[in-house]
DNA sequence: AATTTTAATTAAACAATGTTCAATTAAATA
DNA sequence: TATTTAATTGAACATTGTTTAATTAAAATT
């Protein structure tokens, strides 16, 4: 089959990362391949190195679409709460199990690690992560130590996830990670208060 | 070739396993494969089927003994130490960064997640948790406490690992892991004081 | 000692990956 | 209408994990 007007490159791109996050929700990370994608939109595999390099280039794609919907969701849902933070916690993890599977396909580690991510990618890490921050602001008392508890706590939160992601935190603790993230939460914003001026 | 008498099961399971980890260690996790691991050994992949089922269940072997390596190496090291908890936090961070590809494999996220871990393995995850809750009791006032501590400090150690093994921190903080979580254990340590009682 | 039985070892064969590339042909251009 | 351009395809290849029948060395039996 040569030449189709069916789709502009711009809907096919579309059409590529659709279908991507399509089969990762449905089945599962391992889905995520050349030949099931291709089906999905009704091409053959070719087309889709046609339209991205390979398949390394087109997951940064796809998880960096994921990423600005989630940036978009939980950016609008802090807009409308007062406890920002707790709202923040929450719906992190609420993210990380009501879409178990792009987020163990966004957060996967690189198998081994040559290259690494592309700067556009980075910066939709960084957007996120400026949220965490924002959530902060009101509740400490100055940017700065805005910026500690974000770093304290994001990775505490993240940590909580990736543990229940791979059923690590069952094995050693009942609690559910909510329940965690809250004790967590509450320790931390409890020190903070102790601790002025006394961090590295 | 038929029978050999060069090693018996036990000293081949033995070989796989070795080999297997330094082939990680040397590659990375892509490198855990029936073949190389074969050819490193000097027998075919057939051997491998015949001692262990499959790649999947040798993985738990190979990370049970990684596991057991860090368990041994861990706890030595904290009889050694009076700041129990801070060599802990120190020691892991450790391990992730100069073990990082081993430490990549262990903490690998299922890729989708049909079957769970057998209990032998489970157990041992467990054992290696159980040193963070022994770093922790002679710094809190009792057993509950010291398990909660454990319970909030080791995902936030871990989470500061995986974030920094993904490339993820340093797009978002110029702190070192360490740094990071020392921060976040002295914030922590200072806030549990004012929270006696008040956890969920 | 010779024979039979057992089971350890191998690799051919298969299915499913990602990737390359020459052939095809529909659309754009002249 | 003829020519050029480039989108689309799928055969072909290398590499995966896995199954399985054939091979044959060691163990058991006679």
């Amino acid at each position: 089959m040569g030449r189709r007007s069916d789709h502009t490159q711009e809907e096919l791109k579309e059409l590529i990362i659709n279908a991507s996050m399509k089969l990762i929700t449905e089945i599962g990370p391992s889905a995520f391949g050349t030949r099931s994608i291709a089906k999905e939109i009704g091409y053959s595999f070719g087309t889709i190195y046609h339209i991205y390099d390979n398949l390394e280039n087109l997951r940064y794609f796809v998880k960096g679409r994921v990423l600005d919907n989630w940036y978009k969701e939980l950016s609008k849902g802090m807009d409308r709460q007062e406890e920002k933070a707790k709202y923040l916690i929450d719906a992190y993890i609420d993210l990380s199990e009501q879409q178990r599977f792009l987020w163990a396909f966004v957060f996967a580690l690189p198998s081994d690690d040559k290259e690494n991510a592309p700067s556009w990618y980075m910066e939709k890490i960084n957007n996120l992560f400026s949220l965490v921050i924002a959530a902060f602001e009101p509740i400490t008392h100055n940017k700065r130590e805005a910026g500690i508890a974000a770093h304290t706590i994001w990775p505490g939160v993240h940590g909580i996830c990736v543990l229940d992601m791979a059923h690590k935190l069952e094995m050693v603790c009942k609690d559910s990670p909510k329940t965690l993230a809250h004790n967590m939460f509450a320790i931390y914003m409890s020190g903070i208060k102790n601790m002025k001026g006394e961090l590295e």
